[in-house]
DNA sequence: TAACAATTGGTTTTT
DNA sequence: CCAATTGTTA
């Protein structure tokens, strides 16, 4: 195609000639009507794309419609003139994002595009859909040396959760501290939610005031200087560093706000501080007076935002609601728009939804409508256990394509069906289930392979090759293969380059320096004449040399010996797993090549805009490959692996099934701990927000879906007895199939929610099978009393009011925190406790009482 | 020094 | 149950 872009066939308005020719869509739900209306958009949605100019607000309710909204705003706005390259598009995954774009570019230049040159097309070049994530990373690196942060050039590594803890752990020995009195992770959770509140480590210390606070100043401080030295910066550094450098440099600013002209962001209810200030400083506040000022006179800054307060579910990772309920007076004269019907699922799944979100307290209701006909009432099961569950669910899963297939609408194949957990510990049993059943699945966790060691080594050498002042990952890799390098001697070299402040790559280089043994010191030689000669001892990769990205991976695995490290060990034992191992190495090379095969800088949003082509340059330095495809690695998200063409019923975990939709869909372990989970049990806010993360699960279904419960449940290998959650008494029975199909006698009311308080499994009290002694088991937390011996009378029953005496509180995994009242001596010691939600008997061997005072 | 066995404690969710 | 760390042995 030449430079021209012609319009689409279906220029902007004509987007609904059915609503333009008549006004308003009818109200009626006639097949025939509602078939029409679907083709194209109703009123609110057709206005929402076609806003042009000032803030947009736009409330989207569950299954409204939203993507569609934005691809068409976007869509629109090219079509309209508007440059491509001035239009900046945020999403939550990487996967989204690459969705929006090949769907603008569809609408664009009509669907018969191959849609793997759609990106090349003019059309949509210079478009930029990313990540907030993505976008930082590509900032950073583009205003690196410009925006002069201390330390940070383009080459830098991004860390994640399994790097940053690696880092903490260094910096906890450097300061002497104890691990176990100083987790890494907590204090990582405790800084993250810090750089989530812009606060860097001289905000954070300044406003320390306990003992606790200040000692995680210290780390903080510690920490952060670690990573400058390692030319490193974490998850939440990319926005923490992108909005200081944005407020702080105001070239760099305007360069992006004359780029950016249009700001959509979607998900926007999930948004947290630091995001919502890059949102306001790119796209100007118009509250701000100064140089972040907004764009003066006019409708107002060109943000539109996209979201439903009802899908807010990443509270925990600093995500802040207000951002989008205070939208209208952060931007004033914005106009609002709510898309209230539903185009996808069934009234019963719907109806399902509100009343279950009807429960929120700190919610704006708002009715859920849909205009759909018909569909199957919803189901709930009791199981007996976790096994009984997963087949059912497949069995179900079969026989919900069988009837989709029967009644030629559409979910007559594995890939309209979907299986969502709260966490992904509960995968297991599905994937052996559905394996023995014979249903392909595929699991929604994108991390996974990179999470692998032997990837994970690899992937350590190539960011030594790229950044080699990566201290985390030289250490990773300096005695792996074994080499010669011990634990004593990168122990010594590690203390001189934390004393001298220098990068550990530095010191080694310098080995001679740290009087070594003359065996040692060769093998530190060979090991850094390994590196420079994949970098050409920097100076080939920094010349901008091209070559292929693949075949240097492939070499790194050859030279590195991690090749001949996994063949000695898979020819060593038959174990499959090391052979599995050197597959893995291959996909990995593989996963290059194709990373540079589909590489297209013009994607990068660092580049500059304008009418110039700034892609003239066809092959990119290899090392700017190896850049990118680090960073692309390090940016993967669990949802970016669906793939809706596989073929394959999807297993994910609630989080990742937001903005997704399947014709069939299970939720499985509905539980009082799982969903809602007992760590959103705390506070009324939290137990809000898993609310919120069952609704998500349930909006995603289109025509069947299936919530299911499991009476027992393998917990970390334990038997453990559960309780139905209360969303399903929440969700109530109307228009709902319930069936227990547990095959246990006692306990249930007729209305299947339980409350009894023996907790023994069917096997315990037939005094068959395992015996299951979860939890309390003497000795276990805060030297609990000596075992309860079997018939255990006074002795017994002395010890547990030793350990929990009356007034102490206490953890239950279901029950959440109680009061002792009192224990009673008997065949089984039992406490009476108080819970919130009343007083329970409870048998003290079975119930995993902890006590927290 | 490195590979292996024993022990311990513990992840909810993820860009 | 499992991974990650600590201790033990060739």
């Amino acid at each position: 195609m030449d430079g021209s872009a012609p319009p689409g066939p279906e220029a902007p308005h004509q987007f609904d000639p059915r609503a333009q020719a008549s006004g308003e869509p009818p109200a009626s739900a006639g097949a025939a009507a509602l078939e029409g209306r679907r083709k194209g958009l109703t009123e609110p949605q057709r206005e929402a794309g076609l806003h042009a100019e000032g803030p947009l607000l736009v409330l989207a309710a569950a299954g409204s419609g939203k993507t569609r909204v934005i691809t068409r705003r976007i869509a629109s706005l090219i079509h309209r003139g508007v440059p491509p390259w001035s239009i900046l598009a945020l999403t939550f995954t990487n996967k989204a994002a690459g969705e929006m774009r090949e769907r603008v570019a569809s609408i664009l230049l009509g669907d018969h595009i191959d849609a793997s040159k759609m990106h090349e097309h003019r059309a949509t070049r210079g478009l930029t859909v990313s990540t907030f994530h993505s976008l930082c990373a590509r900032l950073l690196r583009r205003y690196a040396a410009e925006a002069n942060i201390k330390g940070l050039t383009p080459e830098y590594s991004i860390y994640a959760s399994a790097d940053q803890t690696a880092a903490m752990k260094n910096v906890l020995a450097t300061l002497g501290m104890d691990t176990k009195q100083w987790p890494p992770r907590s204090i990582l959770a405790t800084i993250s939610n810090a750089k989530n509140e812009l606060l860097d480590a001289d905000a954070y210390a300044a406003q320390a005031n306990d003992f606790y606070a200040k000692k995680i100043a210290t780390i903080y401080s510690a920490y952060a200087a670690a990573l400058r030295t390692a030319n490193a910066i974490d998850f939440e550094d990319l926005l923490l560093f992108t909005e200081r450098m944005l407020r702080t440099n105001e070239t760099i600013l305007s360069n992006c706000r004359d780029r950016w002209r249009y700001l959509l962001i979607d998900e926007y209810q999930d948004t947290n501080r630091a995001q919502f200030e890059i949102a306001r400083l790119l796209a100007g506040d118009p509250l701000a007076t100064g140089p972040n000022a907004g764009p003066g006179p006019g409708p107002g800054p060109n943000i539109c935002v996209v979201g439903d307060p009802d899908q807010a579910i990443y509270g925990w990772r600093g995500a802040d609601i207000t951002n989008i309920l205070d939208f209208e007076q952060r931007y004033p004269g914005a106009r609002t728009i709510k898309l209230g019907e539903n185009f996808r699922s069934t009234p019963a799944i719907l109806g399902a939804a509100d009343r279950l979100i009807k429960h929120n307290e700190q919610r704006k209701d708002k009715p859920l409508f849909t205009t759909r006909p018909g569909g199957t009432p919803l189901e709930v099961t009791i199981t007996s256990d976790e096994r009984k569950e997963a087949a059912l669910v497949a069995d179900w899963l079969g026989a919900a394509r069988a009837s989709a297939e029967k009644a030629s609408q559409p979910g007559g194949a594995w890939k309209d069906c979907a299986v969502f957990y709260r966490t992904n510990a509960l995968s297991r049993v599905l994937e052996e289930e559905f394996r023995a059943a014979g249903v392909p699945y595929i699991m929604a966790r994108g991390t996974a392979f990179y999470e692998r060691e032997e990837v994970r080594n690899a992937l350590a050498y190539m960011r030594v090759v790229a950044n080699q002042a990566d201290t985390v990952s030289l250490l990773r890799i300096v005695n792996t293969p074994a080499r010669g390098l011990s634990k004593a001697t990168v122990d010594a070299l590690r203390a001189r380059a934390n004393s001298e402040g220098e990068p550990l790559f530095e010191i080694m280089r310098r080995g001679r320096e740290s009087a070594l043994q003359p065996r040692t010191l060769k093998a530190l030689d060979r090991f850094i004449e390994t590196v420079d000669g994949w970098t050409g001892s920097g100076s080939f990769m920094g010349a901008g040399i091209s070559g292929s990205l693949a075949d240097l991976v492939d070499r790194v695995i050859r030279e590195s010996g991690l090749q001949a490290l996994y063949e000695k060990r898979a020819s060593g034992s038959e174990s499959d797993s090391d052979a599995e191992r050197l597959e893995n190495l291959d996909q990995l090379v593989t996963s290059a090549r194709e990373f540079e095969n589909e590489y297209d800088p013009t994607r990068d949003p660092a580049l500059p805009g304008g009418d110039e082509d700034p892609f003239a340059e066809d092959v990119p330095p290899l090392l700017e490959l190896l850049r990118a495809w680090l960073e692309s690695v390090a940016l993967v998200a669990d949802a970016d692996k669906v793939d809706p063409e596989s073929g394959a019923v999807t297993l994910m975990t609630l989080h990742a099934s937001k903005g997704l939709e399947f014709a069939n869909v299970a939720v499985v372990g509905l539980e009082e701990g799982v969903l809602p989970h007992f760590r959103g049990n705390e506070s009324e806010a939290m137990l809000e927000e898993e609310r919120r993360l069952a609704f998500v699960g349930i909006t995603r279904a289109m025509q069947r879906l299936h919530l299911t419960s499991a009476k027992y449940r393998q917990v970390r290998g334990v038997t453990e007895r559960t309780i139905p959650s209360r969303f399903l008494e929440e969700i109530g029975r109307d228009d709902v199939r319930f069936s227990d199909q547990s095959d246990d006698y006692d306990t249930y009311r007729d209305d299947g929610y339980r409350d009894d308080t023996d907790q023994r499994s069917p096997a315990e009290r037939s005094g068959r099978g395992t015996t299951i002694t979860r939890g309390w088991t003497p000795g276990r937390p805060l030297g609990a009393p000596a075992p309860i011996a079997s018939g255990g009378g006074n002795a017994a029953a002395d010890s547990a009011r030793e350990a929990f005496p009356p007034g102490c509180r206490v953890r239950h995994p279901q029950f959440g925190e109680g009061t002792i009242e009192s224990i009673q001596a008997g065949q089984l010691v039992r406490a009476k406790v108080k819970f919130r939600t009343g007083t329970k008997t409870l048998v003290l061997e079975y119930a995993r009482l902890r006590r927290i005072d």
